[in-house]
DNA sequence: AATGAGCGA
């Protein structure tokens, strides 16, 4: 299950996100979108847990929890939206996100 | 160098 985690600070990487949500369970992605002309973080990433009640419980605890100076958010990531110029993970089916338009 | 809600090249 992925998570969207945001309200990141700009300095912060994937790797310290595998540290805070690696307590809580198994990471088994993690990663923090940078701007790709620039490189500095969006401060905000994703982070996928092994198991879907891992990813619930690091909602829970790490939801409005303080990373550094920020308060992060954390909750369920959205769909990729499918068709476009291809080249994104596979949209396994993860429920309830059928009809989900944004 | 800086920015601050956001759902991803």
């Amino acid at each position: 299950m992925r998570l969207y985690v945001g309200g990141l600070p700009y300095q912060t990487d994937e790797q310290e996100l595998r540290e805070v949500f690696g307590q809580i369970g198994v990471v088994t992605f993690a990663t923090v979108i940078t701007d790709r002309d620039t490189g500095r973080s969006k401060g905000f990433g994703f982070v996928e847990f092994e198991d879907d009640e891992q990813a619930r419980a690091a909602i829970e605890q790490l939801n409005g929890s303080t990373l550094g100076t920020r308060t992060i958010t954390v909750n369920e990531a959205r769909e990729r939206p499918a068709g476009g110029r291809g080249g994104y993970q596979d949209r396994r089916s993860q429920g309830g996100y059928r009809d989900r338009r944004y």
